[in-house]
RNA sequence: UCCAGAGUAGCUCAAUGGUAGAGCAGCCGGCUGUUAACCGGCGGGUUACAGGUUCGAGCCCUGUCUCUGGAGCCA
């Protein structure tokens, strides 16, 4: 069933062929007097074939109800295109009817708004620009493997079900089998305990790292949270590194390499899609990408950019104070109009950050870091961890948390204890800041947000 | 969850409290190596839903739902 030829591939033909069959959709069909012009698309490139059908040929007579939307099939040769606008064209020899679309196909030639598409996700990769961002989904997703299968790297799969919910930071999603009251007797239940879809395998990873030196996960993540914006998603991929004997400036460095490898990739392997993004949806898309290509990111210690911030003069709607968090409106202030470049901020307060990032030796701060992106805000979060277990300890306690609660954690600390580090990158926030797409649903083929798991 | 805005034809949008319209799409016809083709014609509405004010409500008021933008939480 699987033959012929994907319509990227005789696109790039470099001289003529004969007896090409190709199978795709119709975007659009222009009758001419004896003959009309199909648009055919398959999806493996942005470009589509134009066919050109004689009336007469086999299947011709079925030409009317070849309408925007419907599957056929074309057999026929590939000739130099005599007009502009296209280097090659198929002239028929042969057209198939596979499946026709009638009137009601929601798809027209004209744009729509990314609102309605939203509305028909199960249709909307037929569309060029959806065509285009899951096509650099899926190149993506290969570039981040090989980033860090490159640097030997092993990809660890953390469970997607777990029993600890990660410092206590975000609601979660409890998964259960039980029916009724389902706290009244949690051991009852499936794996006789509460459990929960992940919201991170970071914990989980860290015993990779220190086992394997050098791991990453990349894998669905979830998050219970009412949140309703363009950067949130119930349920995201999340890509996890964590290294071994690794401190806060390796970790800094190998999430800034990181961002400027997946911005290369893209430019070099999605050169068509890209264009695509910047005439629709975002111009400033190629400068970006090729600045943060070939410039240095900014590396500021907390302190400085609160300093930084006091000293614009601007008036921010939340107070800028040393201890507390910075706010959207002043991480796109740092971002975008004071360093204009990405920007990576490091040792945060204690007090503002999770139990397991590691202590300073001025005792106020922990080697947290994020990296923040014009137009996204953060796209890392990352950290050196904790490794000295008394230190641990007393975090825990600070963050009222329970060590009898984080047994196995604590025992990577008991035996063979490591300086590591890794952060956590959000593969859709990453997406939108490489394509342009202002929402995250729109990165996702099919998304998930409060109130919504349509398809 | 909070703040703001929006919801009218398949889509994008008009309509001073007074007869609901246009463009595109669709259908029919014409023309043309066409390129989001072009020209003519035709059909198309519970104005999100429920109530209220008014002689009269798409428009004003109340509630609900949905969507969008911003915020919080974060990736």
């Amino acid at each position: 069933m699987v033959n012929g030829l994907i319509i990227k591939h005789v696109l790039a033909s470099t001289e003529p062929r004969q007896a090409v069959t190709v199978k795709g959709w119709v975007r659009t069909r222009r009758d001419a007097k004896g003959f009309s012009f199909l648009e055919l698309n398959d999806g493996s490139c942005l470009a589509s074939l134009q066919v050109v059908v004689d009336a007469g040929i086999p299947g011709a007579e079925h030409l009317p109800q070849f309408t925007t939307g419907a599957s056929v099939v074309v057999e026929g040769n590939l000739v130099p295109s005599p007009a502009k606008g296209q280097k090659w064209e198929l002239r028929a020899s042969r057209v198939e009817l596979v499946g026709a679309a009638d009137a009601s196909y929601p798809l027209q030639k004209k744009g729509h708004t990314m609102e309605f598409l939203r509305t028909i996700a199960h249709l909307r990769p037929r569309s060029n620009l959806f065509g285009a961002v899951f096509r650099v989904r899926s190149r993506l997703a290969f570039a981040v493997h090989k980033f860090f299968q490159d640097r030997d790297f092993v990809y660890v799969h953390t469970p997607i079900i777990t029993a600890s919910d990660c410092e206590g930071a975000g609601e979660l999603f409890r998964v259960t089998s039980l029916k009724g009251n389902i706290d009244e007797k949690p051991e009852a239940d499936f794996f006789s305990k509460r459990t929960f879809l992940t919201v991170s395998g970071q914990l989980e990873g860290e015993a990779f790292a220190c086992a394997l030196s050098r791991i990453y996960t990349f894998g669905p993540t979830f998050r219970a949270e009412n949140s309703n914006t363009a950067r949130h998603a119930a349920e995201f991929w999340m890509i996890e590194p964590e290294m071994a004997f690794c401190d806060l400036q390796a970790d800094m460095d190998l999430g800034e390499e990181f961002i400027k490898a997946m911005a290369q990739y893209a430019r070099e392997q999605c050169a068509d899609d890209l264009a695509l993004f910047e005439k629709f949806v975002d111009k400033e898309l190629g400068h970006r990408l090729r600045f943060v290509v070939e410039r240095p990111f900014v590396r500021v210690p907390y302190t400085e950019a609160i300093a930084v911030l006091k000293k614009s003069g601007r008036k921010f709607e939340f107070p800028v104070d040393y201890g507390l968090n910075l706010q959207a409106e002043h991480e796109r202030f740092l971002t975008e109009e004071h360093f204009k470049s990405p920007v990576t901020v490091y040792n945060y307060p204690r007090e503002i950050k999770p139990f397991y990032m590691r202590l300073n030796d001025d005792g106020q701060t922990v080697t947290a870091m994020d990296v923040l992106v014009p137009g996204i805000g953060e796209v890392i979060g990352g950290a050196q961890r904790e490794e000295r277990l008394d230190q641990l300890a007393e975090n825990m306690k600070l963050h009222n948390l329970k060590p009898e609660d984080y047994g196995w954690y604590l025992d990577l600390r008991r035996y063979g204890a490591v300086p590591h580090a890794g952060f956590g990158l959000g593969f859709e926030r990453l997406l939108m800041f490489l394509t342009g797409v202002p929402n995250i649903r729109d990165v996702i083929p099919f998304a998930r947000t409060p109130g919504n798991a349509e398809f």
